[in-house]
DNA sequence: GGTACCGTACTCGGATAAGCAATGTCCGAGTTCGTTGGG
DNA sequence: CCCAACGAACTCGGACATTGCTTATCCGAGTACGGTACC
């Protein structure tokens, strides 16, 4: 049960593009140097951002992704979702249901499973948690210990 | 990013071993029988609890598997760590320091990433939610709906 | 000189392989129980 | 009749294949820009 590396990609690349003032767009060769990343395995993890609505593309010669939305409406929540998908961590198969218990044991097979609830409710408090914490609030911890950072990624991004 | 099939697995079985009220162990066939799972991989789930000192093994004729700890005690982070591991959803491989950005940046890397930061946080919420229930609490909430089950186990596993 | 056309370079996007962990299966070491032979 | 030794059956435990997903890569479709020929 690991998170997928491209959330960790895709939140840093968010971040980045979030330090930009303006709107021109940002090719991935771009950004995969901004972290040493492969290009291509990152362009597919942006993809998911952009048909998540969290990133626009542009296509073409001085094409590139920018933000779709400003970071204080973007959560981490948004990020995670896009690149993972929105499949719940715990998978009920109902073996409540299977087996010599299951057949003897009885009871209403219409109310979720106990076990299921328990796991729901911890996966709840995890997703309330991430959706509480914007990629402004996460950029702004940033800043407080890499106050230079903003301005290098806009040197590093042609945009001063 | 998906929970393994054999937290669940281990959190039934689990279920089922504290309704009986004797000490007897009870052998991985039974266990699996009871939910319909294949015997040899629940087995292996089985090492894990017992290695997490949830379980104890008996081997030889008339061994098998009990509970090493009274319900109440066990909570569902117990179960799912014995079976997943304590290693973190999210592993931060410090991409911050990587890249034209990391080199051009600057910042104090001996603090936490901020995404790192955050994602603990929403992590660490996900783990007081499942150490706040416990083996007893599910199974009450599950006995609510299925009252014949505990009897229908203790039957099933010959102890009536 | 201005404009329309064309070629080139660059970009995203999805289709296509490789690596690794989760899943599933098998056989061996060890223990208990029943049996049997002897006292 | 009681006890000890033996054999067999059963159990856990870990080593060995297989599947699915994550990771990684490549090439094609489409677009903007610069140059060039024409009006």
């Amino acid at each position: 049960m690991r998170m997928s590396q491209g959330v960790e990609w895709a939140v840093h690349t968010l971040l980045a593009l979030s330090c930009l003032e303006d709107d021109q767009p940002v090719p991935t060769a771009t950004l995969a140097a901004g972290h040493d990343l492969p290009r291509s395995y990152l362009n597919k993890q942006l993809q998911r951002l952009v048909k998540a609505g969290l990133l626009t593309s542009e296509p073409g010669a001085q094409g590139g992704f920018r933000l779709a939305r400003p970071p204080a409406s973007i959560t981490m929540l948004d990020v995670v979702e896009a690149i993972e998908g929105d499949a719940r961590l715990f998978r009920c198969t109902e073996i409540r249901q299977c087996g010599t218990i299951g057949r003897h044991g009885g009871g209403d097979f219409s109310v979720p499973c106990a076990v299921t609830n328990s796991m729901r409710k911890a996966e709840e408090a995890w997703r309330e948690a991430l959706a509480g914490q914007t990629l402004a609030a996460v950029l702004a911890e940033a800043n407080e210990h890499a106050p230079a950072m903003a301005r290098a990624i806009r040197q590093v991004f042609g945009r001063e």
